[in-house]
DNA sequence: GCCGGTCAAGGTCTT
DNA sequence: AAGACCTTGACCGGC
């Protein structure tokens, strides 16, 4: 079981998802910014590895407006020792590096133009980890996507749309259960059709499922994963105490994960902790995990 | 230096 | 119809 965070390491103080103004792109700017946030990586990397966190989520701004139209600079080709040494130090520590665009990556959008930068998106994507060399267990996870009136015509559209897709990005691409919209049995809709891979996210099931427990609409989303897709992903987050539904809580609740765990117990993950307090949360998890490992080889 | 407005992009829901 | 929210900082101009 690897664990692991999102984009930045606060406590470093370096940021690997540095970026700048549209206005004030160049390509050498993209380069340098690139560059220098992958020096950010790699030092993330290494605290990582030493705090045993496998697994870390890639900021999709590592190379900033790589997929925006106003960029020519061929940035793997450019940085391309620079990407492979992160592939090879991921590659030598056995770590875990997936990826998830943002809320304008819609596959399934009924416009044209969305639907186009959203494939230019994931290729941006699927590159960055090809320029690592890191295999398919590397993922990138979206979310389906719009209803837009339909669900039954949108979740068509997600499979149709998935079948045009390059291999270079459906052997990546993994989706995630939201909160609002499409539910664990829904992403399963599409697996069905697409054998995409489902992650699977605790706090969103909570707030949109079809009355399954933890614990079965795990066991459904795990049962799509492949061999060559690696253990099964999911998202862990908790819910902010007092706060709107959906939002995030400020720091890992060390008792609720462990009833997590206690609930998911027997089955392989990895778990990318989405919480705003980031390492602190993921080195709390690890302690939590470390002290049940000690239990279990005591019994 | 620090503050606050702003920044590529969409969709859904609330008021 | 307009604004909030999701998520999310970080840039940048103005002081």
């Amino acid at each position: 079981m690897k664990i692991g965070y999102v984009s930045t390491n606060i406590t470093l103080g370096c940021t690997s998802a540095r970026t700048f103004r549209l206005a004030s792109y160049s390509p050498e700017r993209l380069l340098e910014t690139t560059g220098n946030n992958l020096i950010c990586l790699l030092n993330t990397l290494h605290f990582n590895v030493a705090h045993d966190l496998r697994l870390f989520r890639i900021s999709s701004d590592l190379v900033p407006f790589a997929s925006h139209e106003i960029n020519e600079v061929d940035w793997a080709a450019a940085l391309a020792p620079r990407f492979a040494a992160v592939g090879n130090y991921a590659r030598q520590h056995d770590l875990r590096l997936p990826m998830h665009p943002g809320q304008y990556t819609l596959l399934n959008s009924p416009d044209e133009k969305t639907y186009a930068n959203s494939v230019r998106e994931l290729s941006y994507h699927a590159q960055l980890l090809d320029a690592m060399g890191l295999d398919t267990t590397h993922k990138i996870q979206i979310h389906v996507g719009g209803v837009y009136g339909d669900k039954d015509a949108s979740i068509a559209r997600f499979i149709e749309r998935y079948a045009l897709l390059p291999e270079a990005i459906t052997r990546r691409l993994a989706i995630e259960n939201d909160d609002r919209l499409y539910s664990v049995q829904d992403c399963l809709r599409i697996h069905t059709e697409t054998g995409i891979p489902i992650i699977f996210d605790n706090l969103h099931h909570a707030l949109l499922n079809a009355g399954e427990p933890l614990r079965e609409a795990f066991a459904l989303a795990a049962a799509t994963w492949g061999a060559a897709d690696g253990v099964p992903l999911v998202d862990y987050s908790s819910q902010a105490e007092g706060a709107r539904l959906g939002n995030h809580a400020e720091t890992l609740d060390e008792a609720d994960f462990a009833a997590y765990l206690e609930t998911l117990s027997g089955f392989d993950f990895d778990i990318t902790f989405e919480i705003k307090d980031k390492e602190t949360s993921a080195l709390k998890a690890r302690r939590v995990l470390d002290r049940l490992e000690r239990v279990t080889s005591n019994e």
